[in-house]
DNA sequence: GCACTATACGGAGGGTACCTCCGCTTTGTC
DNA sequence: GACAAAGCGGAGGTACCCTCCGTATAGTGC
């Protein structure tokens, strides 16, 4: 990974006892955002996560910082894919990426939202994980404008948002966001 | 408007002090949603509206229905809108209105992300005003599909999507929405 | 104008979620 | 095994959600 390694922003705790709670906590809270949406209560993430609420404020004293933690796993998990695309043609590699990226924009949409409610779009979280992901992608993308494939005026930041965009998109149609996802991708193409 | 007309949607009380105080209710409701997003309590709608926290409950029973009545005011501008651009060429037209689309989809998605959470996708409300939505915008795309500007595969529900998906873009850059908005409009034509 | 009724108003109050605080428990160390 | 240091849990104060009902006002018929 280029840029700053966003895992550093994550410090786990120390001691085994925290640990485990600590990892309880965000099991539960992925799982309750994922089934309820960012709205769920968090004392019904300590609930699930067996914990008392006390414990959950100890490790995520602000609303926003559980949020976080939650959000900082898919932007590993993100981060990673880019490398399983390596051995692919220029834009197979890139529009395959961007194929899994729409994924991960979807789930975790929802949940940057609710964090700039809370948190300033330049705040290090942000910043740290765009400078992640722009770091993953741009090797894929510089590739694939090397070879010709992709109009040279588009940078990594313009089409990463551009997908998040298209993520946003709520539809019960599933080939609808694909279409889109074509039609935008065509306007990628040199 | 071809479809279902979104203001009988709507309808306003009948006695003349609860008419002002809907209407104040809604105002109130559309700076506080504005100022402090969705998350606005009711109860600081009330005290903006300079009205009792019973009398917002009466108006609006449930959180969703403040949020509906903001949304209805929106969808209702966007599609008068579209007619302003009749007179212009096929291009143009589109391309104008789907600009000031933008606009609309980036302060009313919040809204309409929030009223997702109380009520179905394929509730009333949703279905009406994707259908006023629909109406007003289809007969600019049909004229640019004709017109040969166009790509003859995209329909109006793909393009508006596309667009709100392009609007939900959190970005402090306005210059980049333009430039991505460009890259999209690029893929859309013929 | 006046009286009468339907309609609407306001805010007290019960319930829930948020978050803090602090006495008790567990972990790691010597 | 004893002793800090670190961590745990939940009672309780605060803020917001929403309901309920006694009071006030608009519209109507005379």
């Amino acid at each position: 990974m280029s840029a700053t390694d966003v895992t550093t922003l994550a410090p786990r705790p120390k001691r085994a006892d925290a640990r485990r709670n600590y990892d309880k906590l965000v099991n539960a809270a992925r799982e309750a955002f994922a089934e309820q949406g960012t709205s769920a209560t968090l004392e019904e993430v300590a609930r699930r996560a067996d914990v008392g609420i006390g414990t959950l404020y100890r490790h995520f004293p602000a609303r926003q910082d559980l949020l976080e933690a939650v959000y900082l796993e898919g932007v590993e998990g993100i981060c990673r894919a880019a490398g399983d695309y390596a051995d692919q043609p220029p834009w197979e590699a890139l529009s395959g990426w961007l194929h899994e990226f729409v994924g991960f924009a979807a789930t975790k949409r929802a949940l940057a939202e609710d964090l700039l409610a809370y948190i300033d779009r330049d705040a290090e979280v942000f910043t740290a994980c765009g400078g992640a992901i722009y770091g993953a992608g741009e090797p894929l993308l510089k590739r694939a404008q090397e070879a010709g494939v992709v109009r040279a005026d588009a940078d990594i930041a313009d089409v990463t948002k551009m997908i998040s965009g298209i993520a946003a998109i709520r539809t019960a149609d599933a080939e609808q966001i694909d279409r889109i996802l074509g039609v935008a991708l065509d306007g990628l193409r040199a």
